[in-house]
DNA sequence: AGGTTACTACGAATTATTTCGTAGGATAAA
DNA sequence: TTTATCCTACGAAATAATTCGTAGTAACCT
């Protein structure tokens, strides 16, 4: 009937994503040593390696194994993940009220004109879509 | 010099704090009540007391056991408490950038002209503190 | 007093995550 | 060809979180 749905990412099975999302396809050396930067200690091939494996068999990432070191790539989409996690944490954190979170985010944190700027445009964006809404949608990457 | 401060709580514990900031200190038995309404299933009384007894130990709950019914309550705050998690949940999925989580949040969710005027007057409020670094400080709900 | 009920403390099984060591095979180098 | 290097697969240890059973004890009710 259907595909079951590929499972919210560990903490680190995140990290290996936001560097496939980054960088795109790459080698789990490649990845290793991605992610050995961004963390201050080494982190153990074997480890990067197993963590891919088990990431292979939820659905979170796909291999191309024609050559002898296998390449890996992102099997769900940054946005898409991002919001399946938004959920879930809005859920656990503030309750269900995504409004109390973007209030405490904006409210307890040092935030720039630009982004501001940014957040605004965003609203009005949501206002428009709001009163008129469109029959014909388009979507495009 | 310092106590240590208590760590991020877990999911259950989270849930648990819910119940204690909506209700106030209560006993073992109210709270896995509450805990056994909002979820589908029941849950085992010992194993609420057992959690509770984890998050005295960590600092996350505070209790009175001059009664035989100990009454416990939380030892930390909402708001503090989702600032917390709020900073790692960033960091963790949104590579640390409040903004993105906050486009996101109001992107891909239906939210209501209510909802973002209280945003506006909150950006507004930003926007004045932010041109204005006001010497004396008044703060009122 | 005797029996039932309620509560705490504790131990332990279960599951998930993260970590790494080792074995075995393929490739490359000497 | 022999040796060294790199890669994958797999097992397993370590830790954390969640769950529940059992034991012991205090309170309550005939």
């Amino acid at each position: 009937m259907s595909k079951a749905p590929p499972p919210k990412p560990t903490d680190s099975e995140l990290e290996i994503l936001h560097v496939l999302w980054q960088h795109g396809p790459a080698t789990v050396r490649a990845i290793n040593d991605s992610l050995s930067q961004r963390r201050q200690a080494e982190v153990g091939y074997t480890t990067t390696l197993k963590i891919l494996q088990l990431m292979l068999e939820k659905g979170l990432v796909r291999r191309d194994d024609a050559d002898r070191s296998h390449v890996y790539r992102a099997a769900v989409r940054e946005q898409e993940t991002q919001g399946l996690l938004l959920d879930k944490f809005v859920d656990a954190a503030f309750g269900g009220s995504a409004l109390k979170l973007v209030m405490q985010a904006l409210g307890s944190r040092q935030t720039s004109a630009d982004e501001l700027a940014q957040i605004r445009r965003l609203l009005n964006d949501i206002e428009i879509q709001n009163s008129t809404p469109n029959p014909d949608d388009d979507d495009r990457a």
